[in-house]
DNA sequence: CTAAATGATACTAAGATAGTATCAATTGAA
DNA sequence: TTCAATTGATACTATCTTAGTATCATTTAG
């Protein structure tokens, strides 16, 4: 089951260098180099998450030199649903593969109320966790 | 996000198919053709579907006329959990990218703790839910 | 014997994943 | 002004996964 994909891996290895960059030195502004330095992450793979994350106001970017990436929030305020959301779309266990068309069955379908109960839980969770203290 | 795949999508309906056939029409054994023709499921798949059920002990499987599948355990001893578990493995949140290689940083990772602490709630809400009441 | 059923395996088309490669645009500084 | 460092954007690609189909083998009730 690939509940993280790689993007969302990489982002938080990426998000989680900034917070410490930003507490134990200061740093507001890091680079693509500066993670790929560190973390050993392909370069422009990097780059193009680093792009989205700027794209859905979680970061933001200056380009030129001495450019790089900032936060735009504090990373208290980030969560990992956040994180997980930017890539992979909302968090929703309850597909089926009707998705698209309408399920006949869907208002009555007891497997799917089920997972929808379990997947607001799950949602609550993930919410609660931010990228402050996943860098700590 | 694919939680629920459609191979267990599918294994899930023709459950579900058995379950109601077992109660209200005391069927003991059902064909894939039984099936399809109630659900509408690719045959040849679902026949597929059907034998890993059967390998994993959730079914038991006759062979030739009159055969078909049956129950190989009361519907309300399989759970939501153990049909998942049939065909995407263990449920597993945790996995990361490196997942195979050893993470330098697995035991402190911080993220991955996080994560299996609501993994394991996951699994005792998945284990909860059996096939009968689904059905129901 | 034969039709009806599962068992097993090989093949395939389409899509997702995880990248690489390239060039454009911006900007700070020599 | 020029240049190097940086992000922005887009096109391409190799590999894997998914969701099947096709086919033949095996078993068994009647």
């Amino acid at each position: 089951m690939r509940f993280i994909t790689r993007d969302t891996d990489y982002a938080l290895r990426a998000l989680l260098f900034m917070a410490r960059a930003l507490r134990h030195e200061n740093k507001k502004i890091v680079t693509v180099e500066d993670i790929v330095a560190e973390e050993k992450l392909p370069r422009v793979f990097l780059r193009r998450i680093l792009q989205k994350l700027a794209v859905k106001g979680v970061l933001s970017s200056y380009k030129g030199k001495a450019g790089g990436f900032s936060f735009a929030m504090v990373p208290k305020k980030i969560s990992l649903a956040d994180v997980i959301i930017v890539y992979q779309g909302e968090i929703d266990l309850t597909n089926c593969f009707l998705q698209g068309k309408i399920c006949p069955n869907r208002t009555r379908c007891k497997v799917r109320k089920k997972i929808k109960a379990i997947n607001a839980k799950l949602i609550k969770e993930l919410g609660g966790i931010n990228i402050e203290e996943l860098s700590g």
